[in-house]
DNA sequence: CCCTTGATAGATCGAACGTTCTATCTTATT
DNA sequence: AATAAGATAGAACGTTCGATCTATCAAGGG
């Protein structure tokens, strides 16, 4: 019988340091060497347990899928709508640090671009979508759809000034965020 | 003495083609031997004409910079700049061609990857957002750089929309992004 | 004590990359 | 016609890339 695969998984610590690596220098710009290199390991041993380098942002599409899930799913459990959204949007693009910001970035760049990722991005996109309309529809939001779609346009432009203006002050957005949705 | 140049300026030229094959391919995807190909030129002579691929990413910077301040021009003549700009704002994201689109990130992620090119994005965005948050004073609104970040941010966040979901119908958002800009 | 099987190493592959080099061609001026 | 200089060509360079291949190592099960 096959030996039980030890504890902090393997694929779990290639991808925490992919995270790193594509995080401070770019996705095409860090080569499977580098990653190897980081993680004290072989080429062969790499890709004994990632096929490509493909297969390594799709399992961080993946796991971003996860986090917005969660996401959506503590918002519907807030009590005010509008009131929680703010904090939570600012919270998220304030949060995340500014390597997570990048990688992010160049995850969605890589993904869109790429005939075998850009379905999962769309079915991520897609799904998160249709949860934030679902949640506005129920707070008895007029055309939940296209309003969805204005906030998440909004999250994704803060996340990119993130990246262009790594100093820049998000939390003092708050107001004109909140205008802009309605709070 | 130096010949004359020719009618069409080949840089301009050269500047075109790249611009279509790299939103049609993206940046790295496009190898000068493609673009030589697609211009029907050595490679030898387009290195006559670019010093390396990073500057003709820097003439797609300084042209969108030039492009961004037109368009504050255009909305600084306008009466009433609430109703001015919500129009213009989906009209920039709905006439835009997906190729155009796709162009716009390629360059940006790239460009804030580029020591020597992120500062010329960072001067651009500095310059929108200034020249933004002017016209926003000047119509009385509170609190006008914030207010510029955020119109900004949704902006970018509608472009992105449109990378991740070609087909989408932004115009129907012009209600929503009304409500966002207070209008 | 082999024997199977997964984990690992490291050399290596062929292709593609951005760029450079040298040579030739074209054209305007003299 | 001679000249000078920009425009063009095309081969070649050295590097690096993602990926592969073969071989060895470690550990349980029989």
């Amino acid at each position: 019988m096959p030996p039980i695969p030890r504890g902090p998984d393997r694929r779990t610590e290639i991808l925490e340091t992919a995270a790193r690596l594509f995080a401070e220098q770019g996705f095409h710009a860090t080569s499977m060497r580098d990653l190897c290199a980081a993680l004290g390991m072989s080429p062969g041993n790499l890709y004994h347990w990632f096929p490509s380098k493909q297969a390594i942002i799709a399992a961080f599409v993946e796991a971003d899928r996860a986090t917005t899930a969660a996401r959506l799913a503590a918002l519907s459990t807030a009590g005010d709508l509008a009131s929680a959204a703010v904090p939570q949007i600012i919270g998220y693009v304030t949060t995340a640090t500014d390597a997570e910001i990048r990688l992010f970035l160049e995850i969605y760049a890589a993904a869109l671009r790429d005939p075998e990722l850009a379905p999962l991005v769309r079915t991520a996109d897609a799904e998160a979508r249709a949860g934030l309309a679902a949640l506005l529809r129920g707070a008895g939001i007029a055309d939940p759809e296209a309003t969805a779609v204005v906030v998440i346009a909004l999250v994704d432009g803060l996340v990119s000034r993130r990246a262009i203006e790594p100093g820049c002050d998000l939390a003092a957005l708050a107001g004109p965020v909140g205008a802009a949705l309605g709070a």
